[in-house]
DNA sequence: CCGAATAATTTGATCGATCAAAAAGATCGC
DNA sequence: GCGATCTTTTTGATCGATCAAATTATTCGG
């Protein structure tokens, strides 16, 4: 393949100097027109492309956001950060970011790739997932200037570092909006099986339910199980929940695996009319037909993107000193109602929510 | 922040030229053990980290593979592909290649992505994933010189371009093989949902069932439906199966969707007896309990990189001319037992197959 | 102990772009 | 018509590494 063409053979082509082919590229407002055009000509005449390497060297930012891409979970719920990362890769395009991914064995092990990284200004700023209770990757990563956004808030100790920016949903809104919703429709009970706590985005669904289900204490007690994550711990604990003397009518379930768990084990047990609410939206969801509570990716990732770059633009902000600006949004999730619960809503939004096609 | 040192740093911090640390780094052979050590020394006291940028710009290569997620489907298969991603960030890690994803609203967006990124040596190869007939992508890159492999073999036309290089997962077989053990371990007759011709893939995961099923011309015809992926249709394609005079004792499906859908009429239908494989071994088909066909995604990412790079290294082979070297790699997929198996299967491997857990 | 052969190290040029500052060209008031 | 000001374009230096070739150090046979 023949060599690619450079600045100096473009300005060469439209009888201009190198910087001035730079300056059409990088700044056209400050070249006269009838120059910008004749340069422009040339570089489309000569299928000039700048180069990447050489752009970056030289300005010392490399344009290109790192994501560490989540271990594989064998779990459902996976697909969310899937969405994720199909989301972030069509907006940093937009922007002219690159994204580069890679995987690691754990929190040490990706902060070392993120240092390599950052040093070799391979990347100019990471993207989090999955924050976790006394994550050692916010303080490193502040500690040591690395600009990043957290997709999830910080659990635990420095709850409020002004530093840091990040994005999340509200889990807790999302489920006492849909319980809310399901109560409106006529539920008399809803119940509610979710984790184990301390599990930050648990307890705080888990207190969306609370807040909403206007159950009295010992109620709210019995009408809500506590169990792993996975499709037969939802069976198992809809079968409970099924059993009692006076079964709810609707169950809201943390995750979309504990509600498919639920849902099979109500129609097992001919009791089809059970209104069954998951999270996360996950394609599973979809093609079950099981409503789920859906997080606004689009939102969050727009989010991430202007609290490290801000409205437009590729160069990333160095995290912040103190929160004169909002360092995060916290966004709110909203119900796609199914077949789950048809019974219960009605038929108004059609047999298949957004997010089927 | 401080700046980073560079090689300038280095060589005055051990008192040696700037090429001999470059040696040290990338050719430590040609260097005198105790000037390496000095040197070596002198980086890990630094804390020196080579500017990507600049060695890019210098070697003329980015060791950067491009990859394009597919677009988001509903169904639940897309999760090989995620799947597939995370393999290929691990495995590129560990030739010191990185990994960049990008989005397209279809082939020739995607074409005119690759194009840029290549172009701007922001990228040095491209993994193609999901061809299908007439694909535009695979003519196109083979008269750009763009090195690529695809994971997909070639349908349609210029079905032996030796200058294409692919790996791709043998499906006859994979299903052959599932039905021959579904056969020997005493069922009588295993039927098949698939997927509607002409489709690559999945008219040759029916040819796997046609060649070990067993069965006579017409009920061959009849123990196979054919009916586009969906749950919902693989529900409706078991109950008019298991609905026959003489019902199947078990059911291979082309896909984990279909699988999901038949394994739920199954149990409705009180048929929970009867055997279910789907393929490709989704998480879903983990949570669910559902036996299903493998892909052996590691062997793939590792067969792609030996094609592109060689057994080892990050520097890319060109599009070869001939197929002197073998260009491509067929690799045969293996059922994963689980529950939806185990009256036909035995107990034998344990409640939980492989990539559970 | 010398010169040839080999090993180890250094020097100067270069990859392709942008920055910073200087130079040239255009515009304007008076 | 001329300097002051603003606009547009050009020049020289630089980002940080590796390549290619030159230079210096070491080894070894005779």
């Amino acid at each position: 393949m023949a060599r690619m063409p450079t600045v100096d053979d473009v300005a060469l082509a439209a009888q201009v100097s190198r910087q001035t082919v730079s300056n059409v590229i990088n700044a056209p407002e400050i070249v006269r027109e009838q120059t910008r055009q004749r340069v422009q000509e040339a570089i489309d005449r000569l299928g000039y492309r700048s180069n990447a390497s050489a752009r970056r060297l030289r300005t010392r930012k490399s344009s290109t956001i790192g994501l560490r891409l989540d271990p594989l979970r064998d779990g459902i719920s996976g697909a969310v950060l899937d969405r994720f990362v199909h989301k972030l890769a069509e907006q940093a395009a937009a922007r002219d970011l690159r994204v580069m991914i890679f995987t690691a064995t754990g929190p040490e092990d990706e902060l070392a790739h993120i240092r390599r990284l950052r040093d070799g200004s391979d990347i100019d700023a990471f993207i989090l997932i999955a924050t976790f209770h006394g994550d050692p990757r916010i303080a490193w990563l502040l500690e040591h200037d690395v600009p990043f956004v957290s997709f999830g808030r910080p659990w635990g100790a420095a709850l409020d570092d002004p530093r840091h920016r990040w994005v999340d949903v509200d889990g807790r809104a999302g489920v006492r909006d849909a319980t809310a919703q399901l109560l409106a429709a006529g539920c008399g009970t809803v119940a509610y099986i979710g984790w184990p706590s301390p599990s930050g985005t648990g307890d705080e669904r888990r207190a969306g339910w609370e807040e909403a289900c206007g159950l009295a204490a010992d109620d709210r007690i019995r009408y809500q199980v506590t169990t792993e994550d996975g499709v037969d711990q939802g069976a198992i604990s809809a079968r409970h929940l099924l059993a009692m003397s006076v079964p709810p009518d609707a169950i809201v379930c943390a995750s979309d695996s504990l509600a498919l768990g639920a849902s099979m084990a109500a129609t097992e047990g001919g009791r089809g009319d059970v209104a069954i609410v998951g999270f996360d939206n996950t394609p599973v969801a979809a093609a079950v037909g099981l409503s789920s509570i859906d997080q606004p990716l689009d939102d969050v990732v727009a989010a991430a993107l202007t609290l490290l770059f801000g409205p437009e633009g590729d160069t990333v902000l160095p995290n912040p000193l103190s929160n004169e600006e909002p360092t995060s949004r916290l966004l709110v999730p909203r119900l796609v109602e199914r077949r789950s619960t048809h019974r219960a809503l009605g038929e108004t939004t059609g047999a298949r929510g957004p997010g089927n096609h």
